[in-house]
DNA sequence: CAGGTAGGCGTACTGTGTACACTTACCAAG
DNA sequence: CTTGGTAAGTGTACACAGTACGCCTACCTG
């Protein structure tokens, strides 16, 4: 009987991202994802409980884009290492969305459904217990904090022109270690520590 | 000539610290913090630049209760785990601020000297160039990241309970895992995962 | 064609950060 | 002790946020 809906929740999510993405965290509004969508502010409030639940769905459409099953062949190693990508990816492809992504991580069901599939690759390589839910906390903290350490600096201030200022002087070893970084880029970066992480992972096997 | 100062920026940052931990981040207004000061919120502009800068104070103020002094004893592994656990411990007492002590990270003169230290430390146990670089890279990464597992989820919804709601059919690894994650607590789960950080730290030697 | 259900909107309230102009307290000089 | 200048502190007001409330209106079913 009653008049259709006119929109979906992923129509708003797909809204407030364009919104996020082109005026960043500070300009994700009702008021402007009603505005993108052609409505009035109120109208949005149809959809959506309030603007925690509408920076829920952000961070959920983010999180979408990454591939959470693990391939089937190579080490557990590659594995883990495809999965830590697919969501550094994601979230990357959004910098004004991490601050968001963080806030949420407990509560996402796409996270939740990652980190089963990483705790599956986990036990097939010989993991249980404590041993495992360290693992993956230790794998979960990496991703998080790797995140941040790309795309949170970079928002203000520019992270990498910060550490240029650096007096050689009084910050000896980190005004050359941040040249090294910059020789090695984010990627390498974040590949290396995975690395490292997964090396003390697998020497408690 | 003029009329003296009557507070200074230490007192301002204590000030809006208590606001903070008595009414959560969200609390931090600048009204709040002019009111336990008993001034009028327009006051404060005569001593901060605007909230941004306030709650960079608070961000300041947390972190300088950690000793960023390396001790002089014990294998190196020992000294990161000693500095670690001092921002740990830090930034845990006040929970409330960890939102903002992410987004200052880079720019904040505290991390700073820390990590000078802790590449020193680094640097004597053998590591150069790019491999010592990931090599903080990775303990920066796991610290924010447990930093913001520990608190950033308990402060909505309680991140222990929203676990034990996991049906164990749906998700049977991570059910089971959020299980023994309980019994560990959330201390030795933060040390267990840097043991494991060292580890692979430890292997590229 | 009629009527009810629910979608969408207009208005308005509270609370935020903060610009601007004003008042006031202090201190040095006469 | 007066007096004036400098900067501290205040009051008022605005723009903009989220969102409660109630009205109008478009649609579908009968």
């Amino acid at each position: 009987m009653p008049r259709p809906r006119s929109l979906d929740k992923d129509t708003i999510a797909t809204a407030a991202l364009a919104v996020i993405d082109a005026h960043g965290p500070a300009g994700l509004t009702m008021r402007a994802v009603a505005n993108r969508l052609a409505m009035s502010p109120m109208a949005l409030y149809r959809y959506v409980e309030d603007r925690y639940e509408l920076e829920t769905l952000v961070v959920e459409k983010v999180l979408a884009e990454a591939d959470i099953e693990a391939p089937s062949h190579g080490s557990w190693q590659d594995r883990v290492t495809y999965l830590m990508e697919q969501v550094r990816a994601a979230v990357s492809a959004h910098p004004a969305v991490v601050p968001l992504t963080l806030t949420r991580r407990h509560t996402s069901p796409a996270l939740r459904r990652w980190s089963e599939t990483v705790l599956g690759v986990l036990t097939e390589a010989g993991l249980e217990g404590p041993r495992r839910a360290v693992a993956l906390r230790c794998l979960l903290g990496y991703l998080i904090g790797a995140i941040q350490l790309d795309h949170l600096g970079s928002l203000e201030g520019h992270g990498t022109s910060a550490l240029a200022g650096l007096s050689s002087s009084e910050f000896p070893y980190l005004s050359s270690t941040a040249r090294d970084a910059r020789r090695l880029g984010a990627e390498e970066e974040f590949a290396g520590g995975l690395a490292m992480v997964l090396r003390g992972v697998a020497d408690g096997l």
